[in-house]
DNA sequence: CGTAGCGCCTGCCGGC
DNA sequence: TGCCGGCAGGCGCTAC
């Protein structure tokens, strides 16, 4: 369940196998994902390619090269690994990047949620991108700029920030937690909070977001062998998936509700903001 | 315009 | 034991 900690530990992981490299060919074994893979331009856009840089917007991976842009979006169960020439094929392995050394960037994702796609233009300008909110852990997402967005939205707080418009890269897990560590009520209407809320909630989300990347960083060797899993669930969350569990704070019985048709968790005497 | 709801897709788990 | 329904969820789409 890639959330954005995820991705940028892939992204860290994946990036030193592949920047300088030259691409041979890419091999494309199931085009119907969240969007069909347009093959041919990817052969066309990719082959002998020298890849100038590895990068990640909200929860898109980058990878750079002079004709454009690779775009991919792991979804909800993609992950990406770097293999060796001849790594058996698996089941749900869809898409490879082979470089002329003969290692792979190997694409597999059992839930096909995910994305591929060539981005020839300007990124900053592509429907996909141009509407995104600032990236959580740069100078320009601020409090204030969060709460000035939030007097006209009167849905509740956790579907707020969970809009990418809004800022990008907060999933359903961190959303919870945010609110948790902020002490914010995840039904609370995103309007109806003060600004002193937001600054918490700012904090709160920054702090979460760096702490659980510090944590991915310890398996970035993950990433070179068959098991690429990620290690910030070993993160320890403080209200997701609790319900009915003791709030770590004070005891109470953890809360579930559906907020948006997303599971949500909460802690009724921790957070009434 | 903001907001709510749906669907994509497969694997897993609990209930019968 | 095996089947089935529900859930997981990022994100774009549609409808109001």
């Amino acid at each position: 369940m890639p959330e954005l900690p995820e991705v940028e530990t892939t992204v860290r992981g994946i990036k030193p196998h592949l920047v300088s490299k030259v691409i041979s060919h890419i091999k494309v074994r199931q085009e119907q994902l969240r969007w069909p893979i347009e093959t041919k331009i990817l052969k066309q856009k990719l082959s002998a390619q020298v890849i100038k840089a590895v990068t990640r917007r909200a929860k898109y991976i980058l990878i750079h090269v002079s004709t454009g842009t690779l775009v991919i979006h792991l979804g909800m169960s993609g992950t990406l690994k770097i293999v060796a020439a001849n790594t058996p094929i698996l089941k749900h392995d869809h898409f490879d990047v082979v470089m002329l050394s003969g290692q792979i960037l190997r694409f597999n994702d059992p839930r096909r949620f995910g994305a591929v796609l060539f981005i020839e233009d300007d990124l900053d300008l592509h429907p996909r991108f141009q509407h995104l909110g600032p990236e959580p852990l740069s100078k320009t997402f601020t409090a204030k700029s969060l709460y000035e967005k939030s007097r006209k939205h009167r849905l509740p707080i956790k579907s707020f920030i969970m809009n990418a418009k809004v800022v990008v890269g907060v999933g359903n897990i961190y959303a919870s937690e945010s609110l948790f560590s902020a002490n914010i009520h995840p039904l609370h209407p995103a309007h109806a909070l003060p600004l002193e809320a937001y600054k918490k909630l700012h904090a709160a989300i920054q702090a979460i977001l760096k702490a659980a990347i510090k944590k991915g960083g310890t398996t970035l060797k993950d990433f070179y062998q068959s098991d690429g899993k990620p290690g910030y669930f070993s993160q320890e969350l403080q209200v997701y998936d609790r319900a009915g569990m003791s709030c770590f704070c004070c005891n109470t019985a953890i809360e579930a509700i559906r907020i948006g048709q997303r599971s949500s968790y909460y802690c009724p005497v921790c957070q009434k903001l």
